[in-house]
DNA sequence: CGTCCTCTTGACGGCTTTCAATAAAAGTGG
DNA sequence: CCACTTTTATTGAAAGCCGTCAAGAGGACG
């Protein structure tokens, strides 16, 4: 039993099982832990910075801002997801991470890729592949936004983040807890908080989910994957191209 | 002097410098060319399909079909470009791609992935770069499709094209054949073909763009990149983190 | 207990879509 | 190379979805 711990190794063993050599190395690299409250700004777009999160605890989500002011938010991270890909080849961070719960987030290092791809080529195909099912879903994402219905987009926001939840805690079945502002949903779809507001009410007057405090439940969920018309994409990860783990 | 050329080798080159024999690795995996029509669909979403592809002449276009009917288009691709990554770690393809002109394609072979990560862990860094400047590049038409008003996506669409052709044919200035129709480029920002129309003739009239036959011409591309808010991204890679070169 | 943030709701306006009809262009077969 | 068909571009009118503005209510927090 190892004394140390590895969100990351965590996260790649659910996903494409790890040895315990692969799981030593990662622990090996993982530095501790870093705690923020909810709204703080993990890190800003423009600003240095090539460091590398995964996400222990709480949720994030990565945005950008436009000279307009308006923020499109791209993607809502939850524990175990790595933070921080895209930004890690540019000069500069693309996104602005902002945590929506208090979090607990863990900094991998600079030379992390560089010390995975040279080294340890079945991790850094892992997390490649990682990084491809992100670009999938924002693929998903885009779509949503470009082609469906205010209600649909709200739907599809919410299924995406029961469907996610659920993977991580089987313990949750058709209800979470939902930290996000309507205005914040809002800067997800490209739609506005008031407008948000509204097709919150229309799902809720039709039957499809129910809210009482920041809670939601999805009262009938196939109806509304069908409205999102949401595809869970969770279990199509083909690891059969990975590169066989190194004999001991 | 090599006898046969591999359009990715020639690609990853222009990007990150390869050595000679890093060169010879990729011309050995790379397969014929293919050649496909105008209008022609070279794989089609939920196909059973890892291939890679590089396209080497022409344009084509990734999108997805929502139950709905509606398309979104979410990425051109342009010689050089690499394809179909997304779905090479999926079992099946996420993607539809078209061929927007006549094209010629490189095929890429099923375990050119595997062989890259298990020995060729620079070349594979560079794929990873790649992918991920990728990734920034949908963040960044998410958010114009979600945020921006009519005119401005159509702009940002406009910019997009003439950037990154520029990049790949230094004769290119300040016009370019446009072989989309305005359907297409409805369908890649999130508008109707009609109202593409409309905002095109905008464009004109206010002097931004000029067009004649299938050609556009910007005219005043100071205003065109601020009205699309466009971001040139193209020179922000960070090669600093690839694995060292193998010694020969 | 007061302040700030978020949610809620209504009225109004405008951007974009839809529908429709014509013109122009491109592709096809003779 | 011309007649015919299909696709694409263009334009107008009307409708609808969503945004903007505004005001009040409810909660969280200090």
């Amino acid at each position: 039993m190892t004394a140390r711990e590895s969100c990351l190794a965590d996260r790649l063993d659910i996903a494409f099982g790890l040895t315990a050599k692969e799981r030593a190395v990662l622990v090996a690299l993982e530095q501790s832990p870093r705690q923020c409250r909810r709204g703080h700004v993990v890190r800003r777009e423009r600003e240095r910075s090539d460091d590398l999160y995964i996400v222990r605890n709480g949720w994030l989500f990565s945005s950008v801002i436009l000279v307009s002011g308006k923020r499109q938010i791209l993607r809502f991270h939850f524990p175990g997801d790595l933070v921080g890909l895209g930004s890690g080849v540019l000069g500069e961070a693309a996104e602005t991470l902002t945590a929506v719960t208090d979090i607990e987030m863990c900094t991998l290092p600079r030379g992390l890729l560089r010390t995975l791809f040279a080294e340890h080529p079945r991790l850094a195909a892992m997390i490649f592949s990682l990084a491809q099912a992100d670009h999938v879903a924002m693929a998903d994402r885009l779509a949503s936004v470009g082609q469906m219905s205010a209600k649909a987009r709200v739907a599809s926001v919410l299924a995406d983040i029961l469907v996610r939840l659920r993977v991580l805690d089987k313990s949750i079945t058709d209800s979470f807890h939902i930290g996000l502002t309507q205005e914040e949903i809002g800067d997800a779809t490209g739609l506005t908080g008031v407008h948000v507001n509204r097709m919150i009410r229309t799902l809720v007057e039709e039957g499809v989910i129910a809210r009482s405090n920041s809670h939601v439940r999805m009262l009938d969920e196939a109806r509304l994957v069908q409205l999102a018309n949401y595809v869970d994409r969770s279990k199509e990860l083909d690891t059969s191209w990975l590169p066989p783990p190194p004999r001991d």
